[in-house]
RNA sequence: GUGAGCGUGGCCAAGCGGUUAAGGCGCCAGACUGUGGCUCUGGAGAUCGAGGGUUCGAAUCCCUUCGCUCACCCCA
């Protein structure tokens, strides 16, 4: 027999408490509040789909689809993968609903939970949560600063304070090509220098070199000496970064160009972007995004560009309460708590709560087999408002005693007045 | 997947080989019978993560395992 183990939550799973609500829905609102003076609609996808979906939006090569999906056959025996990322099931839903109809580009956002099976750590767990936004349909660079921008106007009104903007731009089907093609030239002789992560990179994914975070190899010194893409951009992809950068400058908004910026998922093009917080935190990246002009094209559609990014919204609140952001928010408090002595009362007791509930109060009966003391001494624990007592006198004369918890005040009410005499006080 | 640190009641936390495992918070109750918050008193609640070993004796030492945390990889 084995012995028995309580139930816990998943490893990298947790529990979000009363206690952090506040919080969060202060950052989901910040949120919808921005994404709403942009003119971006919500969606909602599914929390899983089928798995093809993220191996071909994602790229099978990539970490995400090769070591952190979620996967599991149904009862029909099809393959679905809990949602790994944001960006694939919107573009999905782009052509399901035929949104290429509509007028381009479609601005749509979302809140939605993620799963990805990697090692817990601060600031990353196997299901987080993202505030993620995209534009579909317009590859003009007006339509990526507005990405840009929205990422940023939201993290200004979050208050979060010393974030940097760093910007790249990673090229197209064009020019990348041609670039990578250097780089490998460049990294070739210099293998021996470089870290064994690096190697690896070398064969899988060049690109991957330039971020490489190392120290204790020449990985730093091989990545500054690399050919930089900036250089090597195809005259449209120039164009379009030339561009971008003058928005953003006209924007007043800060950034800095990072030439080695590059990210994971295999369907970024051109624009690729991060916002950083100040600490050198290993996964401190509290939002990213970029252009993804093939991609829907990968999933089916015609071709069509698109731009977003996500944003982890653990480590949004990580951030705002490293900075001591009080949760202004007051907690949720009873209007009132009802108690009750005897058998007799306690129905009344009941009917008493009910209808004041009803006039949209917040009323809580008091636990049985408690004294009176008892029973306040639970509404103050609550932080109930007002306690209403319900006894033989009371009983008798039709009258509700009612006690400002506050204040100490108490006087008798009317039954059918409490109601109207709590709404007053409020 | 790799490496390091840590696992004592709901939470925080002493103890570092030897009688019934401190304390604080929280919870429950009492301090003259229908009255809170302060104070005082009392109470419930721990097989010291689990398994094995060393020892006359282990929460304290060793091994294994699980979990948590942090870092690497990668990522929000």
């Amino acid at each position: 027999m084995e012995a028995f183990v309580p139930f816990k939550s998943p490893r990298g799973i947790r529990d979000l408490l009363p206690d952090q609500q506040p919080l969060w829905r202060h950052v989901e609102d910040v949120a919808k509040e921005t994404a709403r003076r942009f003119g971006y609609q919500r969606i909602d996808t599914p929390v899983f789909e089928q798995a093809g979906l993220f191996v071909r939006g994602v790229g099978q090569g990539t970490d995400i689809v090769e070591k952190e999906m979620y996967v599991f056959k149904d009862r029909g025996d099809e393959e679905l993968a809990l949602r790994p990322e944001g960006t694939a099931p919107v573009c999905r839903a782009y052509l399901e609903h035929g949104m290429a109809s509509l007028p381009q580009p479609v601005r749509l956002y979302y809140l939605s939970p993620i799963f990805r099976y990697e090692r817990p750590q601060a600031g990353r767990y196997r299901q987080h949560h993202q505030f993620g936004v995209e534009a579909v349909g317009d590859g003009d660079a007006a339509v990526d600063a507005e990405i840009i921008e929205l990422g940023w106007r939201f993290t200004q009104a979050l208050g979060l304070r010393d974030l940097t903007l760093v910007l790249n731009s990673i090229g197209d089907k064009a020019c990348r090509p041609a670039y990578l093609d250097s780089l490998r030239e460049h990294y070739r002789t210099r293998l021996a220098d470089v870290c064994t992560d690096c190697r690896m990179r070398y064969e899988r994914n060049i690109l991957r070199v330039l971020d490489c975070k190392r120290t204790d190899s020449k990985c730093q010194e091989v990545a500054e000496s690399a050919p930089r893409i900036s250089e090597r951009l195809c005259d449209a992809c120039r164009a379009h970064w030339r561009q971008l950068v003058s928005f953003i400058e006209a924007l007043g908004i800060p950034y800095r160009v990072n030439h080695r910026l590059v990210r994971g998922l295999d369907y970024y093009t051109r624009t690729v972007f991060e916002i950083q917080p100040p600490d050198e935190g290993s996964q401190s990246t509290i939002l990213a995004g970029g252009r993804y002009d093939g991609l829907i094209e990968e999933l089916g559609g015609r071709p069509t560009p698109g731009i977003g990014f996500g944003t982890g919204i653990e480590r949004l609140v990580a951030n705002l309460e490293r900075q001591g952001k009080e949760t202004d928010v007051a907690a949720a408090r009873p209007d009132a708590l009802v108690a009750y002595m005897g058998a007799a009362a306690k129905e009344h007791a009941i009917k008493l709560a009910s209808e004041l509930r009803q006039q949209g109060l917040s009323v809580l009966l008091a636990p049985p087999g408690k004294s009176l003391k008892g029973q306040l001494r639970h509404a103050d624990a609550l932080h109930a408002r007002a306690v209403l007592i319900l006894g033989e006198d009371e009983l008798t004369s039709g009258t509700v005693s009612v006690k400002d918890l506050a204040t100490g005040e108490q006087q008798r009410v009317e039954r059918g007045e409490v109601g109207g005499a709590l709404l007053r006080s409020n």
